[in-house]
Formats: C-alpha cells, sequence, structure tokens
DNA sequence: CTGACGATGTATCGTCCCGATACATCGACC
DNA sequence: GGTCGATGTATCGGGACGATACATCGTCAG
C-alpha cells in the first residue's frame, strides 16, 4: 500500500483482461519503462497481498487430478492460476488513478505506471501530475546544478561527466514534461477539464 | 557482496579520508548519480558488513561517561563513530576496481561507482568496463526498439511517449559512452595500456 | 540564563523488491 | 524417445528504502 507501485500496475493491467502471473510479468515490462523487467520474487508476493485483500481473484483450476501414491516427494501439483481484478480491486484502482497530490508523481516509477494509465485518467488530473511532475524534477535538476557549481573543482573528469550527463537527463526530461503538458493543454483530450470538484471528500 | 553496491562505493570514499556516517552519506549522495540519496537503512547495515569482514574499523570514542543511574531508560549513549578503512579493506577495493567484467557494467548502479572511482582503474580496465557499458545499454536498445516496433499500434499515446522517451535516454548514453571512449583512446591518461597481468591472484 | 530550533549524528523496524533457484508442463524438432 | 526452449508457479536470502526514534551540539532570541 505504501509504496504499492507493482500493486498499481497490476491492477490496472488486469482491469483489461485476466491474466496469468507469467503473462503479467512479460505486460509489466513493456508498461514500466521497457528496460527493467520485474522479478517473480516481486510478482507473486504482490499477487498474493492483492489476493489477501481481496483486490483480486484466482481461478485456480483442475488439480483434482488423481495423482497415485508412487511419485515419493512431489510438493503440490501446479496448476495455472488465472487472476480477476474483483468489483474492490476496480474501485481501488479508480482510487489511485484520481491521485494528483506528491504521492502521484514524486516518485518516478509511480509516475511511470501513472503515465501508463493515463487514458483511465480524467484530463484534469492528468495534467496536474504532469505539472507537478516536472516540479519534482526541476528542483532535482536545481540541486544537480548547484551541487555540480559546488564540487566543480574536486572532482575529476570522470565523477564530472557523470554529473554532466545525469544533469543533462534530467534536463531533457523536463523538456519532454513540458512539451506533454502544452500537447496536453491543446488538446486535453476525454475528461472534464476542471469540474466541479464541490463533493470530494 | 554480491550486489554490493554500497559496500564498494563507501571502501572507496574511506579510501580517501576516514568518515562519520553521516558524512558519508553526503558524500555517497553526490558520488551516486546526485539525485538517489542513501538512507540510513542502507548504510548503517552497509557499515555493519564491512565491519564484520574487517574491511573497515571503528574508531569508537570514549563512551565512558559516568552516566549515573537517574536516567532511567537510557538505552545506550551514542557517540560519533569514525570509520576507516582497514589494509584488508584496501586490497578488496583494489579487487573491485579491477573487475573488468559483465558484472561492472551490466549493472548500472554498479558502473556507477566504477566510474566513481575510475582515477583508481587502470587504462586498460577503464576502456573494457565503457565499452562493456556500451554494450549493454545497446542491447537494452535494440529491446526496447524492436519492443516499440511490435507494440506501436496497441498502445496509447502517453505509454507511446514514455517509450519514446525512454529510449531517446537509452540513445543518449549510447552516444555519451561513445565520447567517453574516444576521449580515453585519445589520451589514455595514467595507468597501463594492455599491462603483464601475470602476477595476478 | 534558558529554552527552542535546526544541523549533525547513530541506529532500528517493517516492508518492498530483486536475483537466483527449484519445480513443473508442454510443444517442437531431431 | 530425448532434449531443448517456452511457458508457468513459487520460495529464499538478502539488499535497499522510508519512517522513525533517540541523542548531541551550536546558535540566537527572549
Amino acid at each position: 500500500m505504501g509504496g504499492g507501485v507493482l500493486e498499481f500496475a497490476i491492477l490496472g493491467l488486469l482491469q483489461q483482461a485476466p491474466m496469468h502471473g507469467y503473462e503479467l510479468r512479460k505486460q509489466l515490462a513493456e508498461v514500466l519503462g521497457g528496460l527493467r523487467s520485474i522479478s517473480y520474487g516481486s510478482l507473486y508476493p504482490a499477487l498474493k497481498r492483492l489476493h489477501a485483500a481481496g483486490l483480486v481473484t484466482t481461478d485456480e483450476p483442475d488439480r483434482r487430478a488423481p495423482l497415485p501414491a508412487d511419485a515419493p516427494p512431489l510438493t503440490g501439483r501446479r496448476g495455472k492460476v488465472v487472476y480477476t481484478i474483483t468489483a474492490e480491486g476496480k474501485e481501488r484502482f479508480a482510487e489511485l488513478v484520481s491521485q494528483a497530490g506528491p504521492e502521484a508523481y514524486d516518485d518516478g516509477r509511480l509516475f511511470g505506471v501513472h503515465l501508463a494509465f493515463f487514458r483511465h485518467t480524467a484530463a484534469d488530473v492528468r495534467l496536474r501530475i504532469l505539472e507537478g511532475r516536472r516540479r519534482t524534477v526541476e528542483q532535482q535538476r536545481e540541486g544537480l546544478r548547484s551541487s555540480l557549481a559546488r564540487t566543480r573543482e574536486r572532482l575529476d573528469r570522470y565523477t564530472l561527466e557523470l554529473q554532466r550527463h545525469g544533469l543533462d537527463s534530467v534536463d531533457r526530461e523536463v523538456r519532454w514534461l513540458s512539451e506533454l503538458i502544452d500537447s496536453e493543454r491543446r488538446d486535453p483530450g476525454p475528461g472534464q477539464p476542471a469540474e466541479p470538484q464541490r463533493d470530494a471528500d
């Protein structure tokens, strides 16, 4: 729940269709940045937590195979397990998707998941998340800049290059976000732009 | 030891001067990318492991203060602890610094630490690490490229943008590495270019 | 003088996540 | 009939993190 990046992403994928863990993992790798693929050591515990919380159900198929006593160890015949999102799960996902506070953009991974499911997000929330993310990254950039300015002389060439490259990446991220924001403002797409917001909690 | 990114970085910093944990943390944040600062929940366990392995010693100062019995709870008077690298620690650091295999560049964080301590690294090892890193990142780029080509139609605008940005970052990293490699080849700096390597362990 | 505050400083807890690994089934191809 | 690779479920040990508690020190206001 606290971090919960994975749970969020899993709910988002299961929203679209029920899936096996294996399939889930592949989709997850694509959605979450492409490089860093998710490990089973994260996935199955996350699914277990979601199941315990009643947000997904498992469609455990026939493990009623006879299995005669001639196979001594036989720790427990594995079967394919299909995970399906529950009504509560959909509710939770809708909640998560409408979060527009710092928790939605301060962590880059969480921001990535939000972005991946932006089509389930209202236009005004999208805009606030993008702007929040830009502010966060801009602050990082300022931190890096001043740190680099302070230590410029004391560092060797390689460390300097590393920092310069990092600063450049952050700079590009800001520009990328700015483009997204502009484009979002020009064409808000589906979702209410800045609606009532009267009876929010 | 397996991962051991932090241990490596700590040894590298202590190589230069003995330090407190607090100071270590600040320096670490600068060396390791600048953005992601290290947490105490990582730092102190790492120091404990290093201490247990005999790679650092602690200069625990006077905790022989009287402390009369009028302070009931008093879990155990904290004192500043200065960490100093041992001869074994220096040895271990020298080993780590001369690793030029996949473990040095497949993990980006580990590569970052290697780069941060490149001035302790022989010129030929530097070059092999940089080239290895470039190969790794190039493979990531190809993976991303083909994945993007495969799924281009099925993805919405935001996911697409995320992947495009990711691909762009990876692409820039390759170019950055290429510049470093060229520069390294033009001016190898200190360190033997392709030396004996006879009596390694 | 005193007390509040922020920087410095050490340390642990619960939890998430990861890499490695084991176990298991299935189709294809030789 | 045998092996290989893709599919598939699951656990283990350990590293890293955020939050938090505890403790010391200088400083500046009242």
